[in-house]
DNA sequence: TTGAAAGCGATACCAT
DNA sequence: ATGGTATCGCTTTCAA
């Protein structure tokens, strides 16, 4: 093993005892000047640097946070990412990233580790296990998740995604558009992201989306593409596409473009750059800011506590 | 502290000894088949979870790859984030994110981390701290950038960003294209890109780029968009503008068009969704697959490995 | 095959 | 103000 200088050889090496010598390193008090100085100039002749591990497992803390991102495919999970590390910058904690592709097994490694200190909290972008599970671990430190845990007893933040899918409904309503067309990621049982979309939908326009009007696994502008192929080879003609994404609502429009097709009215979603130069109207879910908040609350760790982030509609 | 289960309350319960339960963890040879059985019971009864933190202290491990990244701006840095992440997925180790905005403490802090064996390895995106310095602490444990490193002695994932630079060059020349215009990020002395940029400019047009043809500080949509303004304000008129990124050139391309003036030809580079969009001529580097290889690099450790990736010129 | 004991490199309490 | 010592939880010789 490589040999390293500790501070037992400082404490050797200076004259006084290792006790003193952590004093020192950790700017405490009750040190007198001299012995600080002298302590000081030992540490740098050795060029002596204290292990991080070591001080971890003395203290039982690690200043490291544990971010569970099932991929990093789609921005939601990416820009929370850069939201935290961009909230981590300004702390001593470091950012470790835990994938996890949904797999529940990860999941629960990752709690375990959380249970053996192995983090001092963890952010879930999102999750596998059933959020009660997480709420479970919350005792042996503070959980965040990234969406709305209703009852659940969870500290989260979150896209309040309600607001800004009302406002968008009630627009579209009030411009007299009908048949809307839906591309969402995956089924509505599967996800609360498609319930609260479609629940929405269904406040507003006072009706069931129609089946064949949507459509579920479509995440990328490759899946946005063809999805627009099949409906148009099938004789369905939407006056609305009501998209989960941006880059996603772009393939769609690509295909209508290409065939010459009259474009259907566009939403996306995320605000991301495609949407502003294409013009196209989209919702703005503040995800960074969502990722930021997430890491600043895991850090606060007093009880539940539940943010929701207000979302808006923007159109273009 | 919060009280856990350690190795010895399981050795305590089941009657064996601490290594014992230790050999049954680490899946070592040695222990009979009922031992082993035993002690597996015991641990699943008490619901026992090693720590980490012990484990890597007793060991001098960590299975921690620590990942240091200016920031989160540009598509440089996320997208060689993304590839490590996916990379890393599939091995036992975990990436620890360590910003460090070009500060050189904080690239020093993080370097000391690798020699107190924070790390069992460290990712460089970019630097502030002059690459020999790099080099210099590999032999506390093994270190990758992410250029090329010429003659330095360090492992290196990069693209070769010559060969598409000089494709491209190459093409505008044969199409008759002067007044090439560069929007840059960094001046060139203190950036390799762009002296690579300006110098395969030299190469292939054989004469100097002209002084306020070349623009640095352009990092964003914004900056192009505002960087485009000046230009036209002062009468500046390139036939090409040659930028270091397609949302950059796209923020260009938009002022260009609010104002109906002629487009210069653009050539953007990383090859993203926005010069896909709007038919815009880029340079495709490969970034998420020199993360990829970055990571897989940083685990073999073995001597001095310099990696190229190839990265081609598009036109559209 | 199993166990005892000595680290790993710090921190923190209790004396002095 | 300083030092001694136990402790954190696990790994790893070395003996038995």
């Amino acid at each position: 093993m490589k040999q390293v200088t500790t501070i037992h050889d400082i404490a050797k090496k200076s004259g006084y005892s290792a006790s003193t010598v952590s004093r020192v390193l950790n700017r405490k008090k009750h040190v007198s000047t001299e012995t600080r100085q002298a302590i000081q100039q030992v540490i740098e002749e050795l060029d002596y640097v204290p292990s991080d591990i070591a001080r971890d497992l003395s203290r039982g803390k690690t200043l490291n946070i544990g971010f569970v991102l099932p991929n990093t495919k789609h921005p939601f999970f990416t820009e929370i990412l850069t939201g935290a590390i961009d909230a981590a910058f300004k702390t001593p904690y470091h950012l470790v990233i835990l994938p996890s592709e949904y797999d529940e097994e990860k999941e629960i490694e990752y709690l375990e580790q959380l249970r053996s200190n192995a983090y001092d909290g963890l952010i879930f972008t999102s999750h596998g296990v059933p959020l009660e599970k997480l709420a479970e671990y919350t005792k042996y430190g503070p959980i965040i998740c990234c969406e709305d845990p209703y009852d659940v007893p969870i500290s989260a933040v979150y896209a309040k995604r309600r607001i800004a899918l009302t406002e968008a409904f009630t627009w579209l309503k009030e411009k007299q558009y009908n048949n809307v067309g839906f591309f969402l990621s995956r089924e509505e049982k599967l996800s609360a992201t498609s319930k609260e979309t479609l629940g929405a939908y269904r406040r507003i326009f006072k009706n069931e989306p129609e089946k064949e009007l949507v459509k579920t696994g479509v995440t990328t502008y490759k899946d946005g593409y063809q999805a627009a192929k099949e409906w148009v080879e099938n004789g369905i003609v939407p006056e609305v596409i009501f998209s989960n994404g941006d880059d996603i609502v772009t393939g769609a429009r690509q295909y209508y473009l290409d065939h010459n097709l009259p474009l259907p009215f566009l939403v996306g979603q995320e605000d991301q750059l495609s949407s502003q130069l294409l013009n196209i109207s989209t919702i703005d879910y503040q995800f960074t800011e969502i990722g930021r908040q997430a890491f600043e609350l895991v850090l606060k760790a007093e009880g539940i506590e539940k943010i929701g982030i207000p979302s808006t509609f923007i159109v273009r």
